[in-house]
DNA sequence: ACCCTTATTTTGAGTCGTTCACGATAACGT
DNA sequence: ACGTTATCGTGAACGACTCAAAATAAGGGT
């Protein structure tokens, strides 16, 4: 049994060849939006309809197997990371996007002085660039 | 002259009447989206097709007299402060929306440790909790 | 005050990403 | 192996937004 059979056990959910797909497919490119996974899928013969793919990714994003990031100008985006709270680059050209591990967890700027009666559960930031490739284009 | 008409005019767009009274809805309800923004106008008599109003938002933010910003679960919602970097708090239960000031502009979180290669050009900061009203209920 | 140019708005259609409903299928405990 | 029930497929529908082209009106020039 796979380490990601076990994750969907434990999580009480039935191992299926769409979800093991999905999660591989996932593995391969972190930071997929749900058609590039269908699209993914296809290609790798673990052909599943765009509806189970949204029904998958929401099962197991409600499990906590995934991580929904929606960054503005993009569809939603998915990735594998879910233990560690860390944050997201986005280029602003090609709207690719990588991992940002937070320094400082407990940064002055996670604890707004004004939070207008709200009550803050969590902060998530986002940060706006140039990829690498794009710099050079 | 309103000031509206001379920040139109000071951006080369023209003054008509749909823009005014977007421009004054907006002061009324911040943080609206497009479809607020429609029904407000067409409650106020300035009717609007809701086209024209994704038009000149459109139009506005392009000429930097409206920042949009757009949360997870939301539409793209628009305000009128543009001049300073604030950033914003969600309700994760009715989706209300706060202004909320940064009080430390140069903030340990906004310099990432590794930026994966990418040029970092701005950051944004989304808080989310529980608005007044929602802590109650 | 009236044209004329051209920005703006409208009308209407169409796209994309996502959600809903329900019958068909298959996972897995017994 | 069997039956229950979670999951998947099919098909329809939705909201937010974009596109294209004809109709309108803002505001500079005369």
């Amino acid at each position: 049994m796979t380490t990601v059979e076990h994750q969907l056990r434990e999580a009480g959910l039935r191992v299926t060849a769409g979800r093991v797909a999905l999660l591989a497919a996932l593995g391969d490119a972190p930071h997929s939006d749900a058609g590039s996974l269908h699209r993914a899928l296809l290609a790798n013969d673990a052909g599943v309809s765009v509806q189970s793919v949204h029904n998958i990714l929401g099962d197991l994003t409600a499990a906590g197997i995934l991580r929904k990031i929606e960054p503005a100008n993009s569809a939603a985006l998915y990735e594998l990371r879910v233990d560690d709270n860390h944050h997201h680059i986005v280029c602003t050209s090609c709207g690719a996007v990588a991992d940002v591990d937070c320094v400082v967890g407990h940064a002055p700027c996670l604890s707004p002085s004004d939070t207008a009666g709200f009550t803050v559960a969590s902060a998530e930031v986002t940060f706006w660039g140039l990829c690498a490739a794009c710099q050079t284009a």
